[in-house]
DNA sequence: GCATAGGATTGGATCGATCCAATTCTATCG
DNA sequence: CGATAGAATTGGATCGATCCAATCCTATGC
């Protein structure tokens, strides 16, 4: 026998040995571990440096097995590589991190499969609760599956349409409606909405929020133009947007990724931002303030909305029966060069 | 007692109640779960159907108890708001998802306590294993630590020097180098190197290339700008760079983030970018494309890196004696029009 | 027709914590 | 000084799977 293969390798101590060694009993030592108020001040001392000296570890999987909960929740997300979710769940993660529970990351991928995939391997690993960002395409089925296995579930970001959870996401709504408002108090009456082509609540959201604004005005919020979420694909989308029949005079994007690449489009194209056509982007990412002229955009903030969300799957977790919540953070609007002064016309 | 508290609540069913109904035993249930070769085809049918008839859900938490592993692995990286860390986790968590392992995610914040803290949580939750991109100031202990722990480790991106661990990053002197080379080739000799201000790996690599470049042209690597690693303190450092005594004519950054933040600052100072003064940058994201004049980059691919690592930790686990081994991804130079041609002056 | 190999199945012990009801130990009061 | 409330502590049962050694089948060979 190799000495890589330690046969013999000495076990972790465990709480029996603890208490051994510290002369308590087993219950005792467990209510140390637990930070119980039930034990005394030596008493716990003594614990405490048993496990000190024996180099004792929790072993979080046993404690599962009899008590009702595991120090442990699920976030599921559809897209990692999109910064704005890493942004979201380091929000989430320092919430949790405060409170000693562990994060089982999921990406879904925008894959309804996979997404079930995971909540269940959540179940089997017996999440305290979940958050979930629903990918493209989920149904009712996601919350009320959840509410069936008892297990508290919080939505993110997006919301499958008329269920019952938590929910901690943004005013995209509003935020649409007033930067909308602003290009036509500028006096832009053709104003073209661009968006992904990712159907779900953030999308109808913002696109509800433009509708609003033009109605209210008696514009008419015109057909939208549907285009996949990367730079590349947006800048090459440019030609075709100033070639419309009615070309529009102001351009509102579902998000800074289109914006940016319409932004370099547009100007590839000769156009003067600001002047000849006028363009809005929505997150505010930091790059909107370094191109030139600047991308005037509707700032959000994904790290409170992480905060949020954990918030509320805590409250959840504690409080089961507690009344559904809703936390929906506003937007800023964040003028820059991209939007002129523009000279009413008719 | 209301119904919100559910006090007769139905029990999960358990592998036993799987067998019974299958009128097998609880160790051939086991087997089926497992998915062992050694239960006949007729009998995997029968548990299976009693499994989906039952709604039997698979109790990780007890399974863990009495085996090895737990299929959970950890990962720890030290921002999570950075997102090439995001698309790191994204290529990690595409090859775990593939093999049904649980993903617990932390973020160290560059906080060496946080980061002893995760390693410790890891453990009482059993994780089969680590990956752990090691947060400034990290020493041998990091590696010591798991070797004593018997905890399979791998470093990702950045490393402590002197550790035998499995590594999984990105070939940054190299690229570096040849970035370097590729500008004093152009005829730059005064060549600035604009850093982050945190030490680690991945910045030391770095600025090893740049030097050895420098030395093998007989230049003068001159001192290093430090600055903190956002667009704004590098938009705000230009004036600063231009108004050294000996100002250069070429600036290479650590990343991206500080050469967008300095390409806009150049500009702010009217300077043209490729003329008055060339810029690289590093990592090549999106929006290096984007800008105008475009920002030549170094492109690295943290994905593959992400993918690499999880590779590694997959061998180690199922091979805890393997040899030490390490994966080295290549850069790739992208010339854009920050880096003109430049006259060569003397 | 019997021995036997090997595939399939099984019961009992076990992992390491928590829960719970019962017990012991103070300290205070009349 | 005995009663008693409240704080501190404890042993036994238990959670739900896996491990292991033993047993049960079945088909095959001689």
């Amino acid at each position: 026998m190799t000495d890589s293969q330690r046969p013999g390798r000495a076990k972790r101590p465990t709480l029996m040995d603890v208490a051994e060694h510290a002369g308590v009993s087993r219950a005792t030592a467990s209510l140390v571990v637990r930070k119980s108020p039930l034990v005394s001040q030596a008493t716990r001392q003594r614990v405490e440096a048993a496990m000190a000296e024996l180099g004792y570890v929790y072993n979080a999987g046993a404690a599962r097995m009899r008590a009702s909960h595991s120090r442990t929740v699920g976030v599921v997300v559809p897209n990692l590589t999109n910064p704005f979710f890493a942004v979201l769940i380091a929000g989430m993660e320092s919430i949790f991190e405060t409170e000693d529970l562990a994060v089982i990351l999921a990406n879904s991928n925008e894959d309804i499969a996979k997404q079930a995939g995971f909540l269940k391997r959540m179940r089997e690993h017996a999440a305290d609760g979940v958050i979930v960002c629903p990918c493209e395409g989920s149904d009712r089925r996601l919350v009320d599956d959840a509410a069936d296995w008892d297990l508290p579930l919080v939505q993110a970001l997006r919301y499958v349409p008329d269920t019952l959870s938590d929910y901690a996401g943004i005013d995209y709504r509003e935020g649409m409606r007033d930067a909308t408002g602003r290009l036509i108090a500028r006096g832009h009456r053709n104003i073209l909405f661009v968006s992904g082509d990712r159907r779900h609540s953030a999308r109808s959201d913002r696109l509800d929020g433009f509708a609003a604004a033009m109605a209210a005005h008696g514009l008419d919020a015109g057909e939208v133009v549907e285009l996949p979420l990367t730079h590349q694909a947006a800048r090459e989308a440019a030609p075709a947007i100033v070639a419309r029949n009615k070309p529009p005079s102001a351009v509102i994007c579902f998000n800074d990724v289109v914006a940016l690449g319409l932004h370099r489009g547009f100007i590839d194209l000769g156009l003067r931002l600001g002047h000849d056509i006028s363009l809005t982007g929505f997150d505010n990412v930091a790059e909107a303030a370094l191109v030139l002229p600047g991308l005037t955009s509707v700032a959000t903030r994904p790290f409170e909305v992480g905060e949020n969300a954990a918030r509320l799957l805590l409250r959840r977790i504690h409080a089961p029966a507690a009344p559904i919540e809703r936390a929906i953070v506003p937007t800023r609007y964040v003028e820059r060069e991209s939007t002129g002064p523009f000279s009413p016309p008719p």
